[in-house]
DNA sequence: CAGTGAGGTTCGGTATTGCCGAACACGCCT
DNA sequence: AGGCGTGTTCGGCAATACCGAACCTCACTG
C-alpha cells in the first residue's frame, strides 16, 4: 500500500484521542501525546472545529467531539449490509428468547456492537450499538476470534473482568476450539457477575465469518445450576443460520 | 477565524458525502461531485480506508462509511453532557407518559436526535439516535427555532411530509411566536400521519436553549378528536425545567 | 500584587507535502 | 475488437501545511 495524507491521519489520530476517555483535552495534552507542535495540532482543530467532527468548550477552550460524528456514525449503521439484512432476524430471536439480542463485528481487536435489541418487557436498559465488547470476555467475541480469517493475535495480556474471566492465552485457544467443532459459543459470567451470554457466527456468501449474532441475559434464566438450557442455544443458532442464508442470495 | 487544512476539508467533504444516501460511491463519482482530480481523491480515500473511517467493497471497489465512524459517534454520546445529565429524566418521562422520550439538538439545520426512550412495553421500534428529524415538522425543531440564538434561516422551501406539515415560512413564524409565548411546541401530524409530538425547551446555566426534549405517540392516544391532554404537557414541561435545573448547577 | 507557568492562539519563512493530470490496468458491454 | 467505464499508479512542480518561537490571557502562588 502507498502513501498516505498525514494531516488527515493526524486528525484521525485526534479524534481517536478524543474518543478515548470522556475527558476534554486540550490543544498541549494532544501535543504531548502525538508528539507533535502545539501550531500544528491547532491547525488541525481548527479544520475539525469547521466541519462539526470536533467542537470547543466556549469555557475552557478545550476540545470534545463533535455532532457530526454521531449522525456519521448512523448512517453506517443505514449502509452496513450486515445490519439491515439482520435486523429483522435480531427481533424475532429477542423475541422468542425472551432475552436481549445482540449482533457484533470485529473491529481494531474489539467487537463492535451494530445491533442490539433490547429484552421484551423491560425498559430500563441502555443502548450499547456502537460501544466494544472485549473479544476473549463475551460470547460474540469468542465466535468472531474462533473464525476469524487473519487470525489477530489477541491483545495479550488478557484483562480479567469477573473472578470466571479467561485470562490464559492457552485456556482461551482451546476454548476456540470447542466453539468451532460445536459451531457456537458461550460466556458464563466472565464479563459480568450474573449475566451469561449465547452466540454463533454469521457466514457471508463466501463462508467468510462477518459477524456473530447472540443474546445476553440473566444467569438464573439461561443457564439455571450452570447448566444452559439449550433451547435457548437453538435459537440463537436457528438466527444465525436464517441470516447466513439471506446474505448469500 | 483563520485558514483551515485543505486535505482534512476535503476528506470531511468526502465523508458527509458518503453519509448522505445509502449507496455506494466511487473514486470518479467523488471526483464528479467534488469538482477534484480522481487522484486527489484517490490518495485521501486511501488514507481514510487505512484509518477506519471508510471502508472499500472488495468486488466493486466503491467506498462506503467505516465502522470506526460507529464507534467515533458513541464515544460522542458519553461525551456529550446535555444527553448524560437528561438521560435519567427522559427514562422517567416516557415512563410516566407511557410514550416513546426524545432529546434532540439543533444541527446543521436539522434536528439531531441525541436520545431516544422507547414506549414502554413495545418492542419493536428501532433506535433513532444520530438520526436528523425535519425542524419545521416536529415538536424538537419548533421548540429549537423558536430559541434559536443565531436565527438561522429555516431551509425553504418547506418540505411537506403530510397534508398537515406547515409549508408556508409566514405560518411557521406565527407557530414559533405562540410556541415562545406559551413556552411549548406541539406537532399534530405535520411529520407522520397519525403520530403527535410535545417538546418543551431545555436551557443551560447561561439561559441559551442547548436542546429539546419531547414525547411522541399515536394521536388517538396524546390527542383525542384533536385536543392534547394537558396532562402530557405539564408532563414534557416538567422533565424540561428538572433537566435545566441540574444543567445550572 | 508582581511573578510564574500553563493554557490556547497567532504568524511567517521554509521545504516538505500532497496535489495534479496523464498514463495504466482491468472489466464490462456493445 | 473496440470503446468506455471503473479504480489505481506515478513523478514533477509548487502550493501547502508544517514548525517553532512569540503572543495573550488566565489562574494560581509566593
Amino acid at each position: 500500500m502507498g502513501e498516505t495524507i498525514q494531516s488527515v491521519e493526524r486528525a484521525a489520530a485526534i479524534l481517536r484521542l478524543l474518543a478515548s476517555g470522556p475527558r476534554q483535552l486540550g490543544v498541549a495534552e494532544l501535543a504531548r501525546a502525538l508528539g507533535l507542535p502545539k501550531g500544528t495540532l491547532h491547525g488541525i482543530l481548527r479544520t475539525l472545529v469547521r466541519v462539526g467532527f470536533v467542537e470547543q468548550d466556549q469555557a475552557t477552550g478545550k476540545y470534545r467531539l463533535g455532532a457530526t460524528l454521531l449522525h456519521l456514525g448512523s448512517s453506517y449503521l443505514d449502509v452496513n449490509e450486515l445490519r439491515t439484512r439482520a435486523i429483522n432476524w435480531a427481533d424475532a430471536l429477542a423475541g422468542r428468547s425472551r432475552e436481549s439480542a445482540w449482533i457484533g463485528t470485529l473491529h481494531e481487536g474489539h467487537v463492535l456492537v451494530i445491533h442490539h435489541v433490547f429484552r421484551p418487557d423491560d425498559s430500563m436498559q441502555t443502548l450499547q450499538v456502537g460501544t466494544y465488547l472485549p473479544t476473549h470476555a463475551s460470547a460474540l467475541g469468542k465466535v468472531l476470534l474462533a473464525w476469524d480469517p487473519y487470525g489477530e493475535a489477541v491483545a495479550t495480556p488478557l484483562q480479567p473482568h469477573t473472578k470466571k474471566t479467561i485470562v490464559d492465552p492457552g485456556q482461551l485457544e482451546t476454548e476456540l476450539e470447542l466453539v468451532r467443532t460445536r459451531g457456537w459459543a458461550a460466556e458464563m459470567e466472565e464479563l459480568t457477575e450474573g449475566e451469561v451470554a449465547i452466540a454463533a457466527p454469521i457466514k457471508d456468501s463466501r463462508g467468510i465469518v462477518v459477524g456473530a449474532i447472540g443474546i445476553r441475559g440473566a444467569v438464573e434464566r439461561l443457564a439455571p445450576e450452570g447448566h444452559l438450557h439449550m433451547e435457548f442455544v437453538s435459537y440463537v443458532r436457528d438466527a444465525a443460520r436464517a441470516i447466513t442464508r439471506d446474505l448469500a442470495r
